[in-house]
RNA sequence: GCGCGCUUAGCUCAGUUGGUAGAGCAACUCAUUUACACUGAGAAGGUCGGGGGUUCAAGUCCCUCAGCGCGCACCA
């Protein structure tokens, strides 16, 4: 057949390789990404509606991987439909300093390539390496996303660690400590002996383990018995507790017994009545240890019990004679448990179930310790807030909607979290981080944005939680604390934070406490949470298994439209993933048949030019005509209402097994025999029906979208085209 | 202990307010140079985890049981 307009790339399957760098910088170049080029360039009205997203900043602890693919997608898919609907779109990218995630990770590398460890370099050395190590991930991670095709506004990128993110930081600080939200306190926190931090309650992961519950009792002449799974620190026992009704112990309450020699260790023992003790528990009597568990610390205090901190920092010994003194927490207790046995005390061991706390970054087993930290009340009322404190603020914005959760059983979740709340320990003893704004002089104590004037002002050494400098990320990257920012004034409250439900706790709710508190307003309308991406056979990824899939190496071999249409497709929100080949060479198939849908479309026009006002249609492409604005309206409500996994499938199923399969074979006879107007009519119908497919599936395959229509020698991009409206 | 999710074709998953079950991949038969082989046509494949209930009608709503997965709490 002649093709007389064909451009020959045509006559070649489409090449996502030789194609999506190219795309990519002809987007770039254009400045488009910048809602303020767009009102510049007259794309956008500069009185549209305002459409804005932060990304969740990676941590920059290396590379992408598919979960970080699959949020990239979703939320350029919303950014590009916004966009070409005519809004003020606004999608602001950054990156996460991840404080202890980003320095344990260098601190393996440096202990593994150099056998040091980063007090041998000190602070500013390693913290030199951190921030080298950094600045190499946020390369490869902004050339990664770049590679995804994401329609980033780069002029605005910023990092959680940056200096308008740290003055939003101070800043955010000095308001709170003001409020008395932020306090010190001494108490029983998470400490991690491997990361030698603190870490929040949040920051724990629970693995479950076999373990040996031993029932003994402290001497000979002790009435009761108890029960525990870590002897080694009844030497830090002060008490044995008991509920108030059990009448096998009520004739012990108030009494004290003292054991001379419990493992080398003297004892004074209180027998109290306490409302927490089980009665069905054990022996229903529990030793209290007040200063290495959090209950007990709580009866403690009820009971104003002293405090004997018998372990260190280092999960070591620190009482005891030469037996267990100076041994780990592990040693010390088979130490114990055969003294137990020597004398007679230790009634039986019984094999149990247990979950153990873990550090969830450096896997170091949580030792509770009594600590002086820096914490963030979460139940004190704020006046400024109506009296709210801020677990109801963040209770309060979801339950009246002003915050909508997709898939909404979320809701739940979060709510379950919230109640559970304690107090946020925000300190950490890491390097790599925000300073916390407080100085020391003497006796005195100075919280300020700036450092105190005077001499002899000494910085608090802590780092605060990464997560702080998150939670102030939607007007953090807006100019805030100038409040007369222009972005500030326009795009803070974004439409929708998309990320995966694994970090609602951490970020969602966090940005929620801080935007709430702060501005009295709302972060976002509505939250959309995707599933994890699991390998087919339904493991999460992850280096150590070995089995995660390199979106980088995926792109290189099927290209990225058929990358990110496998991630969107089959997709639940809130659901998790499996992620298979197959599935994205199904995809680079069709963006070849689009290609080919174009090839034949072109070349089977025959001098008629396209003509989007054309109205002369015969009856049969009308027809046609309605069937197909008919899908296009469903697919722009679903995007509309987050259903992308349901108006990719529509997109699809109508441009193959319709518009390919049935349309164009049905022309072919048209195009050769009929008359003049039947051939004009079918031609219009075909390039006017190309031309809205193409924009359609533009947010979600762009490269080879963006590819044919510019070699369809359109003047515009195809990303600042018009969403086709019914 | 509290809560959530999943169970639909061989595999991976959709199925929006209840109205006779869909897609991709795989496998099967046919077509053999076509806009496209990164292709087309066709056929096959499911008592929607088990049981019970509501309803004219249930994959969808309710109850219950089971298996798998997850979150939170507990963890003396």
């Amino acid at each position: 057949m002649q093709e007389p307009n064909t451009d020959p790339k045509f006559l070649k399957p489409y090449n996502p390789q030789e194609t999506e760098d190219r795309i990519y910088k002809l987007w770039e170049e254009s400045g488009l990404f910048n809602p303020d080029v767009c009102i510049e360039k007259g794309v956008t009205d500069k009185d549209a509606k305002a459409f804005s997203i932060v990304l969740p900043p990676p941590n920059v602890t290396g590379t992408l991987h598919l979960g970080h693919a699959a949020t990239l997608t979703i939320e350029d898919i919303m950014v590009r439909f916004a966009r070409m609907q005519g809004k003020r779109t606004l999608w602001l990218p950054g990156t996460d300093h991840a404080a202890i995630a980003t320095q344990s990770k260098v601190e393996k590398i440096i202990e593994k390539e150099e056998g040091k460890r980063k007090t041998d370099l000190g602070r500013e050395e390693f913290l030199k390496r951190v921030e080298k190590f950094a600045q190499d991930s946020h390369d490869t991670i902004v050339s990664q996303c770049k590679k995804m095709g994401a329609s980033l506004d780069w002029s605005r990128e910023a990092y959680t660690l940056d200096e308008k993110r740290n003055l939003a930081v101070r800043t955010a600080f000095k308001k709170m400590y003001d409020d008395k939200l932020i306090y010190r306190g001494h108490r029983i926190v998470n400490w991690d002996p491997k990361g030698q931090t603190v870490i929040s309650d949040d920051e724990i992961v629970y693995e479950e383990r076999k373990a040996k519950m031993y029932t003994f009792k402290y001497s000979s002449d002790f009435p009761i018995y108890i029960s525990t799974t870590r002897p080694e620190t009844k030497v830090g026992d002060v008490a044995v507790a008991v509920n108030p009704s059990d009448e096998r112990y009520e004739k012990y309450i108030g009494k004290t017994y003292v054991v001379e020699d419990f493992c080398g260790v003297p004892l004074s023992i209180k027998i109290i009545a306490d409302e927490a003790v089980e009665k069905e528990f054990g022996t229903g009597a529990l030793g209290v240890t007040p200063a290495h568990s959090q209950i007990d610390s709580e009866i403690a205090s009820r009971h104003n019990l002293e405090t004997k901190q018998v372990i260190n920092e280092f999960a070591k010994m620190t009482v005891g004679g030469e037996r267990i003194l100076n041994k780990k927490t592990t040693e010390a207790r088979e130490v114990i448990v055969a003294w137990l046995k020597e004398n007679d005390l230790l009634e039986k061991e019984e094999e149990i179930i247990q979950n153990i706390s873990m550090a969830e970054r450096t896997g170091g087993i949580i030792e509770p310790l009594p600590k002086l930290q820096w914490f963030i009340d979460v139940n004190k009322k704020i006046s400024e807030r109506d009296n709210k404190s801020l677990k109801e603020l963040m209770l309060d914005v979801v339950k009246d909607k002003s915050i909508e959760i997709i898939p909404e059983r979320f809701e739940r979740v979060y709510y379950n979290w919230i109640e559970n709340l304690r107090d946020w320990c925000i300190s950490r003893q890491i390097w790599y981080g925000h300073r916390i704004p407080v100085w020391y002089k003497d006796k005195e104590i100075y919280c300020g944005i700036e450092e105190p004037k005077g001499e002899g002002w000494e910085q608090d050494l802590d780092t605060l939680d990464t997560w702080f400098s998150s939670g102030l990320w939607t007007f953090s990257t807006m100019g805030w604390p100038n409040v007369n920012s222009p972005d500030f004034i326009a795009y803070r409250k974004t439409d929708v934070l998309e990320t995966a439900y694994d970090i609602i706790f951490f970020w969602v709710a966090r940005m929620i406490l801080m935007t709430t508190y702060i501005l009295g307003e709302v972060p976002f309308k509505t939250v959309y949470l995707h599933g994890l991406v699991r390998d087919t056979q339904g493991r999460k990824m992850s280096k150590s298994l070995g089995n995660s899939l390199d979106p980088v190496e995926l792109i290189n071999k099927y290209g990225t439209d058929a990358v990110r249409m496998s991630l969107v497709m089959g997709t639940g929100p809130g659901n998790d993933s499996k992620m298979s080949e197959d599935k994205i060479r199904a995809y680079k198939n069709y963006a070849n048949k689009l290609w080919n849908i174009t090839r034949f479309v072109i070349s089977s026009k025959e001098g008629f030019e396209y003509n989007p006002t054309f109205e002369k249609y015969l009856d049969q492409e009308k027809k046609l005509i309605k069937e197909r604005d008919e899908i296009i309206k469903e697919i722009t409500k679903e995007i509309g209402e987050y259903k992308f996994y349901l108006a990719g499938e529509k997109i699809y199923q109508y441009t193959w097994s319709r518009f390919a399969d049935v349309i164009i074979e049905e022309s072919k006879p048209i195009f050769q025999n009929g008359t003049k107007e039947e051939k004009e009519s079918r031609a219009e119908f075909m390039l006017d029906t190309l031309t809205k497919i193409l924009k359609i599936l533009h947010p979600f395959m762009p490269f080879v979208t963006e590819e044919i229509w510019q070699t369809m020698g359109k003047e515009k991009l195809l990303m600042v085209e018009k969403w086709p409206t019914i």
